[in-house]
RNA sequence: CGGUGUGUAGCGCAGUCUGGCUAGCGCAUCUCGUUUGGGACGAGAGGGUCGCAGGUUCGAAUCCUGCCACACCGACCA
């Protein structure tokens, strides 16, 4: 390709609203153009970083026995009111209506249409297991796009289903498919990519893994142990080894607390820790249920274990009349003296194993002192459990050690489904016996767009991104200096030539420009491998080459220059297979 | 969906508070010339319904009302 006709200008400046590596140098480097909020188009240097990505994905999943398909992009709402999701489904799911008032949807994802080929495509247990594929175009409605591809409305994904005659089998094809993604992200030399334990969820099923790019800019939050390795967990799901020591018990105390509501106000009135005190949090979901959560002053509520202790997933914050309702005085709400018959009660592991806890008493203006779980309410009412949100320096589960907090885009992951699907929509086969089976199910994403934005976020430095040779747009750059001077025009042309002859991929600098100019284009660029052709290396007979990175520079003679580019390609492309 | 902010040339911005001649600047684009190892210089040229609609006014980019779009923070996120 040559320079001069590539389409997608480089630019100068950043966009105003930028505000991530990724976006910025998608933008500034001609890879990606935005249509709308969170719709990109994708320019040449950003599809051929996008085909070369799916690529790599196509091949190992054709390693672990995956047949790619394509489903459609439009589904019916038919479909998926099989499994309920058409209507349980929110805003994000964009539905619309035909020429004929009919009622479709744009796929968000495809249990429901892979699941509806393996029932009518699988019928014996010998066609079992089998891995379905397709890298296609997914639309989610999204609340909030941000950060260039990192969260976006439409995007390219991998999506992938397996089905299975048992659960045995489901785990260890689970353990192939984990293996692949490793290979498939070390060989987008994505090195900053780590698997974690992950909540499953509304997805249904209960193993489930994330793949995170560990990026300062990602939106989930992970806890590690401090070797990185032994603990590794979503926040959502995130535990710590608290070990909370009973004191002996004081008597109870009411204190009046004027002007004084949340913890920390209530701590400094009574000049003492939040430690000291127990907090209440009262939820209620659609139907009403009143939800009464004790957890110590220091800890936040982890909603998501809470909505996975109680199986709901529509909890809200309890309003003033459903408080009131339970027996609790807004600001001053106690577990004591509410009634259990209107509330159920849940007690973190922090509060009902801490001793003589401050907490409200259920009464306008006044806390009570030295609660303890164990003597003042009637514990038979209440559930106790975790659901602490863990924070950085807690005791990791593992090792004891302060755990380590970091972010992550999460650009893959993978499901034990189990038989949420198959069952809803009766995708059954015939075991050995003749006897009808329901099929088990396994599914596996990974963000095509994502993923590259990632690399960036993990690979750039202050003039651009720096592409592995997997996915690099081109290999080998030719930076062409004083491109008017008829001598280094022709060298340059003559490089060009040959290596694509070699069947390398190449990007000719044939302008006419400033040596400032073309060096910071072909930053932005970020091909990992240069050439650059002066009027001054020419008298010498030498060539110039470079490494993106800078790691390497050397000279090499015109003569053995295709030669040597040609083996380094080579050499660094074997790095990712 | 809540909070905040921004919409003026392809990109980045000034002008808006305090209404007034033909709406400016830098980068980019086109022509000619000089330049050429980290975003050159000179001369010339093209490019705008000032986000949209309505209103106030002799006169609106500027004031008023409504709407739309985009971004950031939060909620949400199979």
């Amino acid at each position: 390709m040559r320079m001069s006709q590539l389409i997608g200008k480089r630019i100068k400046e950043a966009p105003k609203d930028a505000q991530t590596i990724s976006h910025i140098y998608m933008i500034r480097g001609g890879y990606v153009r935005p249509m709308s909020a969170g719709i990109y188009s994708l320019l040449p240097l950003g599809k051929r970083i996008a085909a070369k990505t799916e690529a790599i994905i196509r091949e190992e999943m054709d390693k672990i026995s995956g047949q790619e398909c394509l489903m459609p992009l439009v589904m019916t709402a038919e479909l998926w009111r099989e499994t309920g999701r058409y209507d349980s489904i929110g805003d994000e799911l964009l539905r619309f209506k035909d020429r004929n008032s009919k009622e479709m949807l744009l796929g968000m994802t495809h249990e429901e249409a892979f699941t509806a080929i393996a029932r009518s495509e699988i019928s014996s247990y010998k066609q079992l297991p089998v891995m379905l594929y397709q890298i296609q175009t997914k639309y989610r409605d999204e609340a909030r796009p941000r950060a260039g591809l990192i969260r976006v409305r439409e995007f390219t994904m991998k999506d992938a289903y397996s089905f299975h005659s048992s659960q045995e089998c489901l785990e260890s094809y689970y353990m192939e498919a984990h293996e692949a993604y490793e290979r498939i992200f070390k060989r987008l030399g994505m090195t900053n990519v780590i698997s974690i334990e992950s909540d499953s969820g509304m997805m249904g099923g209960s193993v489930s893994h994330e793949f995170m790019a560990v990026a300062d800019c990602g939106e989930d939050v992970l806890f590690l142990s401090r070797d990185g390795t032994s603990y590794k967990a979503n926040r959502e799901i995130a535990v710590a080894d608290y070990k909370f020591e009973k004191q002996p018990m004081k008597e109870l105390e009411e204190v009046h607390t004027p002007n004084a509501q949340t913890i920390e106000e209530v701590a400094t009135f009574m000049g003492d820790a939040i430690e000291d005190h127990g907090k209440a949090v009262i939820y209620s979901d659609d139907d009403g249920q009143v939800y009464f959560v004790s957890i110590r002053g220091d800890f936040e509520v982890n909603e998501a274990k809470l909505k996975k202790f109680v199986g709901r997933a529509d909890l809200t914050f309890a309003t003033d009349e459903q408080v009131a309702e339970i027996g609790a005085v807004v600001g001053y709400a106690s577990p004591m003296g509410i009634d259990p018959e209107k509330v159920k009660i849940i007690f973190d592991r922090s509060a009902a194993e801490s001793s003589n806890l401050t907490v409200g008493a259920n009464k306008e203006g006044y806390h009570v002192k030295n609660f303890n779980f164990d003597r003042d309410i009637d514990t038979s009412k209440v559930s106790v459990t975790d659901i602490a949100t863990v924070r950085a320096g807690d005791p990791c589960p593992v090792t004891g050690e302060p755990l380590v907090e970091k972010r992550g885009i999460e650009v893959g992951n993978i499901f034990q489904l189990g038989t949420k699907y198959s069952e809803a929509m009766g995708a059954k086969y015939l075991d050995q016996t003749g006897k009808a089976q329901t099929m088990i199910m396994g599914c596996y994403g990974i963000g095509v767009g994502r993923s590259f934005a990632s690399v960036i976020e993990d690979s750039h430095d202050d003039y651009g991104p720096i592409w592995p040779i997997s996915i690099a747009p081109y290999q080998v750059h030719i930076c062409t200096l004083n491109a008017n001077k008829a001598e280094v025009k022709e060298a340059s042309e003559k490089l060009y030539k040959e290596l694509q002859a070699k069947g390398i991929e190449v990007l000719l600098e044939d302008r006419n420009e400033k040596a400032g100019f073309i060096f910071n284009d072909a930053d932005l660029i970020g091909i990992p491998h240069r050439l650059i052709v002066s009027p001054k290396n020419l008298k010498q007979g030498l060539v110039e080459y470079k490494t993106r990175d800078g790691q390497v520079k050397e000279s090499f003679t015109i003569e053995e220059a295709v030669e040597k580019v040609v083996t380094l390609v080579n050499e660094d492309l074997a790095n990712y297979r």
